[in-house]
DNA sequence: AAAAAAT
């Protein structure tokens, strides 16, 4: 089905156009209709599928219909994040270009002073964080009786931030008359509740079961002792993959995104970082800095796991396995995008053997593991950690056949060391060598793990 | 256990 079939107008059809889609997504198919007949919705979409075009989209339509002087924000976005609120409100200005809708982004992490005076203009959008939301309305700053739209956004990621509370609240202070929607990634029961309290006779639309990953996402395990040093090694290895275009890279905790992205670096790495201890503006150009190219390697604290579209990612790693599952499918879900391929890999210590349990049950998938390298791909170890210790038979017992990775890594390894920059010079977004990259057995479950997750346990703090 | 979000 077309764009044209969806009962847009021609404006934005126009403006979709030049944006360069031409076929809308399943979700958008889904939901752009109802929404511009004015029903309520609750969208079962995993994040990449194209859901926030299937809320921009028609809201646009109906605001530009129903025009009135915009003296009250008429419909309001709320999101989770604020990068999130960010790029939602970069969607609104691309595809609302031609329509003369205002919006003001209310977010935290920066100044009051030009949200308040674009309030004051006043607004027919509004795209918010829950919390700088009430701090504004506390302030009187802004009225929320004429917003006859509310889009709740990533409705299961608000409720794991406590966010429920907050939303119910922002709700009683919309009028009664609206229409709402609803999207989330899974239906656990307290959204099931919301959904009753104040949707009406919403359409529900499933474009993808929740917790199933991607199938155009290959994914790896990496067993990895526990050690910071042996992990980065390891990492370093992967990302000197040709096939590393532009990597995110997960971590636990935001001590460990900074230690790693001093570490990349001091490798030359031309890596980024962005996790919630820093500032926003700092944060939002970090983010900025990685979509535009300038550095391919962002490292990340959940605060970039769900949502955030960056085009061309063509690596995730998990540098900590999640603890939760649900943030490993949302984390990878960062590749793979727009019917993209991508790759996952997924660092499992001893102690994380749990929670790759888990992310494997819920995904219904075993993963395959990708075993250590070869010795030969690991010159002489120059970080002196492992120096000196005997190298262990099993390296050698490994399966005969190759996998692509290891095998141009040994290619590469000697002169990786030497000119690590070489590498990662240019941006290099828009490769498409990805196809060539697939290892052999990808997808594959390489049969039971040879105790090799119980060797060399590491003694823990 | 961590991270996120208003200051």
């Amino acid at each position: 089905m077309p764009f044209a079939d969806l009962g847009l107008s021609d404006e934005l059809l126009r403006a979709v156009a030049e944006a360069g889609y031409s076929e809308p997504t399943p979700i958008q198919a889904a939901a752009i209709p109802p929404v511009l007949m004015m029903r309520d919705i609750i969208g079962i979409a995993q994040t990449g599928t194209g859901k926030t075009a299937s809320f921009v989209l028609p809201m646009i339509d109906i605001l530009a219909h129903g025009r009135t002087r915009a003296r009250m924000p008429r419909s309001l976005i709320l999101e989770p994040t604020r990068e999130l609120a960010a790029q939602v409100a970069e969607n609104f200005e691309k595809y609302g270009r031609q329509h003369k809708l205002s919006m003001a982004l209310l977010i935290g992490g920066v100044s009051m002073g030009d949200q308040v005076k674009a309030l004051e203009k006043g607004v027919d959008v509004l795209i918010a964080t829950p919390g700088r939301l009430m701090d504004l309305f506390g302030r009187g700053n802004v009225l929320l009786t004429g917003c006859s739209m509310l889009v709740i956004d990533e409705a299961d990621r608000m409720l794991d931030m406590g966010f429920i509370p907050d939303i119910e609240e922002i709700c009683s202070k919309l009028p009664k008359q609206r229409q709402t929607l609803l999207f989330s990634a899974t239906m656990p029961p307290p959204i099931k509740k919301l959904a009753d309290k104040f949707l009406d006779n919403p359409k529900q639309i499933e474009v993808a079961r929740p917790a199933s990953t991607n199938t155009n996402i290959t994914q790896w395990l990496v067993p990895v002792k526990a050690s910071a040093v042996d992990k980065r090694e390891r990492l370093r290895q992967l990302l000197a993959q040709p096939e590393v275009s532009s990597a995110v890279i997960f971590c636990n905790r935001k001590t460990t995104v900074r230690e790693l992205n001093k570490s990349l670096k001091r490798h030359g790495f031309r890596s980024g970082e962005i996790h919630g201890d820093m500032e926003q503006p700092q944060r939002l150009a970090e983010l900025d800095l990685f979509r535009r190219g300038e550095v391919n390697i962002l490292v990340a604290s959940d605060v970039a796991a769900r949502g955030l579209d960056i085009k061309g990612v063509s690596h995730v790693f998990n540098f900590d396995a999640p603890w939760h599952p649900d943030d490993y499918v949302h984390r990878i879900g960062r590749t793979g995008r727009a019917g993209a391929t991508g790759t996952a890999y997924t660092f499992v210590a001893p102690d994380d053997a749990e929670n790759v349990d888990n992310i494997e049950k819920l995904t219904g998938q075993k993963i395959a593991r990708l075993e250590a390298p070869a010795p030969t791909a690991v010159p002489a170890a120059a970080d002196g950690e492992e120096s000196g210790r005997p190298r262990r038979a099993r390296r050698d017992r490994r399966p005969v056949e190759e996998r692509a990775p290891r095998a141009r890594r040994e290619e590469r390894a000697a002169p990786r060391r030497e000119t690590p920059r070489a590498e990662y010079r240019e941006p290099r977004r828009d490769d498409v060598r990805r196809d060539e990259a697939e290892p052999a057995d990808a997808g594959g479950w390489n049969g039971p793990v040879p105790d090799f997750l119980n060797v060399g346990i590491a003694a823990r703090p």
